[in-house]
DNA sequence: ACGCTCACG
DNA sequence: GACGTACGTGAGCGTA
């Protein structure tokens, strides 16, 4: 044998990759996907491309390959069928839209520059064992890609498997759990258990658990078969005596064949990158946009272009546009709208996308909706633009031609209600609370923001004008064009329509292009069950809380304002004087200046801008050793942002109609699952000062109701007791003890009863460090101890509970291998900076670590959100706020308690039945006539 | 536009 | 032995 390739040996790692079953599982995993020029089903070969491509690209340590062939079973007749002709014999026919796609694979495979092998007469199986053992022969290591059992046989002496579904490596140990004996006597296992898939006949009666028994007491299978007449069940020794020769049949039939014919050499199959052209030419012309950009960004190429030629039947055949090139219908009469509703109805989706008077959805009026139903199919329906645009004083008349805002809602409601039409949007929420507020509930919804929320949170971030970039390859229309920025920008209503087309029907088709890129993807990448139970019904009932709002007292702010504003005033006089001179307080600079150039206070610079920190840390040092500025400074600072943050900025928020302040929660704005409040964020109205505090009594009840607060008690302490998997940790939440004085028990060796509060304190500082990945000079700081102390007592608390150390360890290593950690719940957070080296890397390691907490407790309280409305149905009741931990409802008096009832079952029982803690959870709740009463 | 500071869980 | 560090957010202000 001659062959350039360098010989195959020692230190050489062979990776056989199973390639039926990469189809099969493509297959299965995906929607039916077409090609768009011709419909050449491409569904399968777009899955394999995309296990492949992430096969390709998943960075391994040692583990990494020098070798690899992908291998397929060869149709016809292989020799098994002459030693008995029923085998594989049910097997179904492959589905008629797979077997077009079985040459692409092969063709796939050779284009990722991969070797692809098949053999007339032999199944993959068989060549997958004779080039294992040849190259174990050859002193080289083994790792078969498949979870097919059959293959497990191979395992042991260099040889592994592993599992790509579940990412999880099979050895001996994991053959043994499957089939109760080693790798070396699978082959008896099965030949008498038999399997009803490949229609090997086996022993009847026999299943895996009795066969391995069996073989484990007689040691293998000939012998077993031999001694048949020493078992002791009837039944059974009658099953093995008559059914011998068929069990032999068995064993022939599952035992591998190593000696299949090979006419290539192992040093062949050396590791080759992908040739940019001829791999991104394969996919460009299987017409996946979405992987051809990905390769092209990863292998450093210019993407080819992905265009879907027509279908060549029809008689102009018009050429397939990008997006907005065939333009866009703009609907003005009820003809075309009539014609639109009925493509929507044929094509059974729709993606929508409205354009508004504001980014304020309670005080938004429409001026427009876009719709598309394919690529190349969209429009806009203008209804309520105005005379404006360089009219100075805006007539404020309607742009004549348009068509009736109620008209248009009228044609469009029984689609947009209709429960067998899909509503696609980018950030829907949006859209449902307009058109809820005309009366239109949307449903079924599909939303490309959460899609991309579950598969990509931690790489990017979400919006529209983004994802189209990343996944379409496609710049939007900046809205800017239309609108201006700054002092001169005008509302979208007073934009001219031939303008405004373009843009918004770009944004419809857009949404519905990014859609069918993501639908497939959420089950190839697990994340089906996260976006369907966690994103997708979030929506509604977060719209439902935004548009319900919370009633606020803005006289009460007022008063408080005042009060601040005379203390601030006070204090700056003071601090003049301190300073021996006038300078803004709010200024960090100034003050830096003065504390440390004028003076002559010790403190240092921080790093990027070479200016003097003046954080409260510093101040508090400071004002510790005795000096009355920095202190005086510190209760301005409270004053200042009381004052500028909440009491002068909360009711500007009020809704003149509704009187209440209604929030905007972000769903995709946090990389851990937890919801993000804006505008205003009433995520962090104060409630640890005193004064702070107060704030919270101008968020009131209307009149008749009271307000109600559930929060779950130390949730976080609570998941990670169950997911680490702490003893000491589950018992003490299960006794319902005090968890912090629990844990100062379990370090410091003191009881319980009468402990110091200042070595609580402590325990409770570690506890919610470990939470954040804990440091020595994290605790050192946040206890205001010496650095070695701290780290005595991080050394204490993993000698006392070491499964959060097995834990910590376990979760950044899955992180590195993967590229991601999930929750409990399955939610993924990518963790690509976690290979980085060099500072960030501590901040990646210590974000890991965190994420599956917070992310799970994120995703429990989602789930209570979610079934809270079909809970609370029957009370007069609403759910307002959440606060990460907590919810807020209004409820009428008198129903308080049972609210109360209902919710906490709700919310305490959460995570099941997808998840069965080990930990109870609880919740404390509240009532009172404002929030500060009711928390 | 960006960094600093500080409010929350 | 040194490095730099708690996790996740949003808003207002001063400064460039």
């Amino acid at each position: 044998m001659t062959s350039d390739a360098p010989a195959f040996g020692k230190g050489c790692h062979l990776h056989l990759i199973d390639g039926s079953a990469f189809i099969f599982r493509a297959y299965h995993a995906l929607p039916p996907l077409t090609r768009k020029s011709d419909g050449l089903p491409v569904g399968a070969v777009a899955g394999f491309c995309n296990m492949l491509w992430k096969y390709v690209t998943d960075e391994r340590g040692h583990d990494a390959p020098t070798h690899a062939a992908v291998i397929f079973d060869h149709s016809g007749q292989t020799f098994r069928n002459e030693i008995y002709d029923l085998y594989k014999a049910n097997r179904p026919e492959p589905p008629e839209d797979l077997r077009p796609q079985f040459p692409l694979t092969r063709e796939a495979t050779r284009a990722f520059n991969i070797a692809c092998i098949e053999i007339e007469g032999y199944e993959a199986d068989d060549i997958i064992a004779t080039l294992a053992c040849r190259a174990r022969e050859a002193g080289g290591a083994v790792t078969i890609v498949s979870s097919d059992k059959d293959l497990m046989q191979l395992v042991g002496n260099g040889v592994d498997m592993l599992d790509p579904i579940k990412g999880k490596m099979i050895g001996p140990d994991e053959v043994r759990e499957k089939f109760g004996v080693g790798p070396e006597r699978v082959v008896d296992v099965q030949a008498l258990a038999g399997d009803s898939v490949d229609n090997v006949p086996g022993a009847p009666g026999i299943g895996i658990k009795t066969a391995a028994q069996l073989i484990n007491d007689y040691g293998d299978l000939e012998t077993l078969l031999s001694r048949a007449e020493e078992i002791k069940q009837p039944k059974r020794r009658q099953t093995l005596i008559e059914n011998a020769e068929l069990i032999r049949v068995s064993r022939r039939l599952v035992q591998l064949d190593c000696e299949t014919p090979l006419d290539f050499t192992l040093g062949s199959l050396e590791m080759r990158d992908p040739e940019p052209e001829v791999l991104l030419g394969f996919l460009a012309e299987m017409e996946f946009r979405t992987l051809t950009a990905r390769v092209a960004e990863k292998l450093g190429a210019e993407a080819p272009a992905v265009v879907s030629a027509p279908p060549s039947e029809g008689p102009t055949a018009p050429e397939q546009p990008g997006i907005g090139a065939a333009g866009h219908d703009c609907v003005t009469d009820q003809a075309l709208l009539d014609r639109w509703i009925a493509e929507i109805r044929e094509a059974g989706h729709v993606a929508i996308d409205t354009e508004t008077t504001s980014l304020d959805e309670m005080q938004a009026e429409l001026v427009g909706i876009s719709l598309s139903v394919a690529p190349g199919r969209a429009c806009y329906i203008p209804v309520g633009h105005v005379q404006g645009e360089g009219d100075l004083f805006g007539s404020g008349a309607l742009v004549e031609g348009q068509l009736g805002l109620d008209a248009v809602l009228a044609a469009l409601k029984p689609v947009l209600e209709d429960l067998a039409i899909l509503k696609i949007g980018q950030n829907l929420k949006y859209d449902y609370k307009i058109l809820a507020r005309h009366g239109i509930r949307m449903a079924p919804i599909a939303d490309t923001m959460l899609m991309s929320y579950a598969l990509h949170a931690g790489i990017h971030n979400h919006g529209m004008d983004e994802l189209a970039e990343r996944y379409l390859g496609h710049r939007c229309i900046p809205i800017k064009d239309l609108i201006g920025s700054g002092k001169s920008q005008i509302g979208f209503a007073q934009v001219a329509i031939d303008k405004a087309t373009p843009y918004a029907a770009e944004d419809a088709e857009v949404t519905l292009r990014l859609w069918q890129n993501f639908a497939p993807m959420l089950p190839s990448e697990q994340v089906t069950t996260v976006y369907e139970t966690l994103e997708r019904p979030l929506v509604p009932v977060l719209a439902d809380m935004e548009m319900a709002g919370i009633r606020v007292d803005g006289d009460v702010l007022k008063r408080m304002s005042n009060v601040f504003a005379q203390k601030m005033a006070g204090l700056e006089d003071e601090i003049h004087e301190l300073a021996g001179e006038k300078f803004n307080v709010g200024s960090p600079k100034q003050l830096g200046e003065i504390l440390f150039d004028r003076m002559g206070l010790s403190g240092g610079k921080t790093g990027k801008t070479g200016a003097y920190s003046t954080s409260a840390d510093v101040l508090e040092d400071l004002a510790a050793e005795g000096h009355d500025l920095p202190a005086r400074v510190l209760d301005w600072r409270q004053m200042s942002k009381l004052k500028s943050t909440y009491t002068d900025a909360l009711p500007t928020y009020v809704n003149p109609e509704t009187g209440r302040v209604h929030t905007s929660y972000s769903i995709a704005g946090a990389q851990t699952g937890r919801l993000a409040s804006t505008d205003p964020n009433l995520q962090n109205i104060p409630v640890r000062t005193e004064e702070g505090r107060r704030i919270r009594e101008a968020f009131v009840a209307t009149p008749g109701h009271r307000l109600v607060s559930l929060d779950y008690s130390q949730i976080e302490l609570r998941i990670l007791a169950h997911v680490a998997d702490i003893p000491a940790l589950k018992q003490a939440f299960r006794d319902g003890i005090d968890i912090h004085a629990m844990t100062a028990s379990q370090m410091f060796g003191v009881p319980v009863e009468g402990m110091d509060p200042m070595i609580r304190r402590r325990a409770k500082a570690i506890n919610f460090g470990v939470i954040y990945g804990i440091s020595g000079f994290g605790l050192s700081r946040n206890l205001r101890i010496p650095r070695a102390e701290a780290q005595a007592f991080i050394d204490t608390y993993f000698e006392r509970f070491p499964e959060i150390r097995a834990y910590m360890d376990q979760t950044v290593a899955g992180a590195k291998e993967d590229g991601f950690v999930r929750t409990l719940f399955g939610r993924r957070i990518n963790t690509p900076g976690i290979n980085q080296s060099g500072p960030a890397a501590g901040g990646a390691r210590r974000a890991a670590i965190n994420a599956p907490i917070q992310g799970a407790a994120a995703d429990i309280i989602r789930r209570a959100m979610i079934r809270m409305p079909a809970a609370i149905r029957d009370l007069p009741a609403r759910m307002l706020l959440q606060v990460h931990d907590e919810l807020v409802f209004e409820v009428e008096e008198g129903a308080a308690d049972d609210l109360i009832a209902v919710a906490r079952q709700v919310m305490e029982n959460a995570a099941e039945p997808a998840v069965k803690l080990s930990v109870p959870l609880v919740v404390d709740a509240g009532i009172g006539g404002n929030w500060a009463e009711a928390h």
